[in-house]
RNA sequence: GGGAAGUUAGCUCAGCGGUAGAGCACAGCAUUCACAUUGCUGGGGUCAUAGGUUCGAAUCCUAUACUUCCCA
């Protein structure tokens, strides 16, 4: 006997521990087909949130699905180092004990030592978290990307592309975090809109001369403590003044330094002064000038930040050791002192912050290591229009294609010390020509050696994930089996970072890609429709839903809302997954109270073909369509309509109709063979629908199966073959049948609530004319009685009078005898309300009918289909009508 | 500045060329019945706006407005 309720938390401890014990989640490796999904790892700085849910849940039901399917299924774990990020982490921790620690006091070797404790501590906390979310993943694979043979293989990927030219080292302009003291990808910038201002200033001509009556010109900047190492000023060739100035030289305003006007089509004629100045070192698209320029006209390349983002000894003497923010107000009140400063603009510019601290990025010159982009984009589109890689979002598509048609290149060495240290080997000083460098796992022979300080950008680890977990380089069982994987599903916001570039990875190293099929996932806002954020507040922790609701509620809350679209969480989605599985519930102490099972008992000698009531023939086939739509929606990786779809059966299906309209059948006194065949299929169907529920609710349907159906060793419903609804009948006649009697229910239900019927009260129902009709319905009186209230059924030829209430229904007319029960305005008022509604539809119709154009062009069998709809009203309406002029007029 | 997506019932969304749907919310009725985490019934939408294509448009096209995201 079940509970009255449903206790998950015992069934959440009991079965995550089993399943694992009993490796359940481990893949077999026996040459069957396999279906692999490499799970994207969970940064080690903290604890999962409801992305990571998502995130987990929908590879979880692919991959629980294939395992029924009888495939080699394989969820690949693990943790991600998550370099910059877990030194975030550390230094907040830091900061709250406010004792002004910092890694540069501890030294790498101590930083390291805490960043190791600190994943230990999180890598716990998610693992944990993964196993009670039922994350149905071979823990005996676990990886972490700095596994130490993870590491050996980095180092051997760092060395084989730096042997083929496709990594290079080089000094270029990069995106640097002076809190962080590292560079950073274009892709870790992210743009906000910040308030500002627009300087302008006055550069004088060196040579004392006037231009227009001025003894200089005016130059408009954002970041005016750069004016320090301005190199040049630029005009757009087509400015009219451009013939006049190009080719002199103005002082830098404070230090009199003086510097070249060139030509440059980057100029916008209409922003500022039309002039701008040109600091190489300082911004992105004044390099790209200096490039431009730098063989022809001599412009100074001034660096004048320090690492932390400090004026260095370039500037003068006052400014050395400001940082960047004061140094910015200084110089603007000395410029104005020495009356350079024409006007101050309010101005409202984007300005690059990282995504990981926020701090504001300066554009900085330094030396870094390289991934070259172009060679393997080419193979990453190459390998689309071959068809080796599809999406399942046509979006994604473009946003990869995009990509890879606008490739750079991918800064792969950050300034931190969390991470894959590069195997480069320096000696003498860099730029200089003493400079050597070998590149190695160990030190060169011989003195001097120092290894590279840097580390390796996080996705370049992360790149190399699909294969790296299965063994490789070696070429294991493993990495045969399981790569490339079936499909890669995660967030659409790491498209660009993650899958774009394992693709690239993949085919490089590997010579094919690493999974053929690429899922992407919208982000989860919250109920205002807003990024989730702990600074907002407004982060949902899958733990408390967890705690309140159970695990298997908010799987189902994250298959029903996923889309390639943002989704909208809120509480109510859960209530309602939760309410589900407490329906799903009821239903099996409903069959466990008839003692209805599914063991091989009852297993045994049953045959499907063989049923014959169209009620169980009807559950079968409605049961084989919902399979079909549920394979069809999961194959399309369609988790929300395959969710709705067995939501749908189950609730409306199963327990509305199905569970109500088989009581009668099952009373004393019912015909046996009838109850005997009800109860195998009932106990069968509810069998199959733990089945296919199971990827989505494992807990809940792994307790109900033990309950219904356990036997003959076969221990986990987890384990069971998926549904093999293709040979289960499907009986059309059936169906229709129960649509019939289902109509005629709901149209005596509604005349009853209509009418203010008593809920209790027994009808005398009388069918108008005598037709084969009405033995259909009368073979089907105890369920007209259960679920109408209909105590009797019998025939009449004359129609209806005062006193009586007349249900049209499926072309027939069933009289109410309810005479004093009857409000007589009510009824008029039903009739004519029902008939205004068909009145309608066929005044549609009519305009169709006669439209000549519509018959000629539109397919057949919509114009038939439209003719037999109207005749099918006109009867109704003919019946209504008969009413109101006879017994209501 | 460039690109993409969205706008359907009070809310969250589905439908994507042939009679406007679901869940929640709301209203009425029902509690010895598997289930009040419930059942039955009901009210509620000129499918953002304006044009166009079509026999027929929520659905396809164009423009506009608003919202969101990505890139610079």
């Amino acid at each position: 006997m079940l509970d009255k309720r449903y206790d998950f938390t015992a069934a959440e401890a009991r079965y995550s521990r089993e399943w694992e014990a009993n490796g359940c989640f481990n893949p077999v490796l026996d040459g069957r087909p396999a279906f692999a999904v490499m799970m994207p790892p969970p940064n080690v700085t903290g604890t999962l949130h409801i992305g990571h849910a998502l995130d987990n849940t929908l590879p979880d039901i692919l991959v629980r699905r294939a395992r029924m399917q009888g495939k080699d299924a394989l969820y690949q774990p693990g943790t991600d180092h998550a370099s910059i990020a877990v030194h975030v982490v550390l230094e907040r921790m830091w900061a709250k004990e406010g004792k002004g620690m910092t890694r540069f006091k501890l030294g790498r070797e101590g930083f390291l030592e805490q960043a190791w404790a600190w994943k230990d501590h999180s890598h716990g906390v998610i693992t944990g978290q993964l196993r009670r979310l039922g994350i149905s993943c071979d823990w005996n694979n676990e990886r972490f990307t700095m596994d130490p043979a993870y590491c050996v293989a980095i180092n051997q990927v760092f060395i084989e592309l730096y042997k083929r030219g496709l990594i290079y080292r080089g000094q270029r302009l990069v995106n640097w975090d002076p809190r962080m003291q590292t560079a950073v990808s274009d892709l870790e910038v992210k743009h906000k809109e910040v308030k500002g201002h627009l300087w302008h200033f006055r550069y004088k001509f060196a040579d004392g001369k006037t231009y227009a009556g001025k003894d200089g010109i005016e130059i408009a900047t954002t970041r005016p403590e750069t004016i320090l190492a301005d190199g040049a000023i630029a005009i757009h060739p087509e400015d009219p003044r451009a013939k006049d100035l190009v080719g002199r030289m103005v002082l830098v305003p404070l230090i009199e330094r003086a510097i070249p006007i060139i030509a440059d089509e980057m100029v916008d004629k209409d922003f500022g002064s039309g002039m701008v100045k040109i600091t190489a070192a300082h911004d992105f698209n004044d390099y790209e000038v200096y490039k431009r320029h730098k063989d022809a006209v001599e412009i100074p390349l001034i660096n004048l930040l320090t690492p932390d983002g400090k004026m260095n000894e370039n500037c003068p003497a006052d400014y050395v050791g400001l940082d960047r923010f004061t140094a910015r107000k200084k110089i603007v009140e000395d410029l104005e002192a020495k009356g350079h400063l024409i006007a101050i603009e309010d101005h409202v510019h984007n300005v690059g912050h990282a995504e990981r601290d926020d701090t504001v990025l300066e554009p900085y010159l330094t030396y870094q290591w390289y991934v070259e982009g172009k060679p393997l984009a080419e193979k990453c589109l190459a390998a689309v229009d071959k068809g080796d890689l599809a999406f399942v979002n046509a979006r994604d598509e473009k946003v990869y294609r995009h990509w890879m048609e606008n490739i750079q290149d991918w800064c792969i060495s950050r300034q931190l010390w969390w991470g894959h240290r590069i195997p480069a080997w320096f000696k003498g000083t860099e730029g200089t020509p003493d400079f050597e460098m070998v590149i190695g796992e160990d030190a060169p022979e011989g003195d001097g050696w120092r290894q590279d300080e840097d580390i390796l950008d996080t996705w370049f680890s992360s790149a190399l994930w699909p294969f790296v977990t299965q063994g490789w380089p070696e070429e294991s069982l493993r990495l045969k089996t399981f790569y490339p994987g079936a499909v890669i599903m995660n967030g659409r916001d790491i498209l660009p970072f993650w899958d774009i570039r394992m693709v690239m990875m993949g085919l490089e190293l590997t010579g094919t890609v690493p999974f053929k099929t690429i899922y992407t996932h919208g982000l989860i806002l919250d109920e205002k429709g807003q990024k989730m954020s702990k600074t907002k507040g407004n982060v949902v922790d899958p733990n408390e839903l967890m705690d309140a609701y159970g695990v298997d509620a908010l799987r189902w809350t994250m298959a029903s809302i996923s889309s390639s679209e943002d989704m909208r969480y809120s509480i109510g989605k859960v209530e309602q997954a939760r309410n589900f599985g407490t329906k799903l519930w009821n239903a099996a102490r409903y069959l466990t109270m008839q003692d209805i099972r599914w063991t091989g008992e009852q297993a045994a000698g049953f045959d499907l073909a063989a049923v014959e009531h169209p009620l169980n023939r009807w559950l079968i086939g409605a049961l084989r369509e919902c399979f079909v739509k549920v394979d069809r929606y999961l194959d399309a990786y369609d988790f929300a309509h395959a969710a709705d779809e067995l939501y749908r059966f189950v609730w409306n299906t199963f327990c509305d109709w199905y569970l109500e309209m088989s009581k009668p059948l099952l009373a004393e006194g019912a015909e046996a063979h009838v109850a005997a065949e009800t109860r195998a299929v009932m106990g069968w169907a509810f069998e199959q629908v733990l089945r296919g529920l199971h990827p989505f609710m494992p807990y809940i349907t792994e307790v109900l199966w033990e309950h219904h159906t356990l036997s003959d060793g076969q221990r986990y419903v987890m384990l069971q073959p998926w549904p093999a609804y293709a040979g289960w009948p499907q009986d059309g006649a059936a169906a229709a049948d129960m649509a019939k009697l289902t109509n005629v229910i709901v149209a005596i239900r509604q005349a009853r609530t209509q009418l203010q019927l008593a809920p209790k009260a027994r009808l005398q129902v009388q069918v108008l004319g005598k037709s084969t009709e009405f033995e259909f319905y009368l073979a089907h009186l105890p369920t007209l009685t259960a679920l109408a209230g209909v105590e009797t059924l019998t025939t009449r030829y004359v129609p209806a009078t005062k006193g009586e209430v007349t249900v049209v229904a499926e072309g027939l007319e069933f009289i109410l005898p309810l005479e004093g029960l009857v409000d007589m305005d009510a009824e008029r008022a039903r009739l004519q309300k029902e008939r205004g509604k068909m009145e309608g539809e066929m005044a549609k119709l009519d305009g169709l009918l006669n439209d000549e154009g519509y018959l000629s062009r539109a397919p057949e069998d919509k114009v038939a289909a439209s003719r037999a709809r109207k005749a099918e009203l006109a009867e109704a309406v003919a019946k209504v009508d008969a009413m109101l002029q006879g017994p209501y007029a």
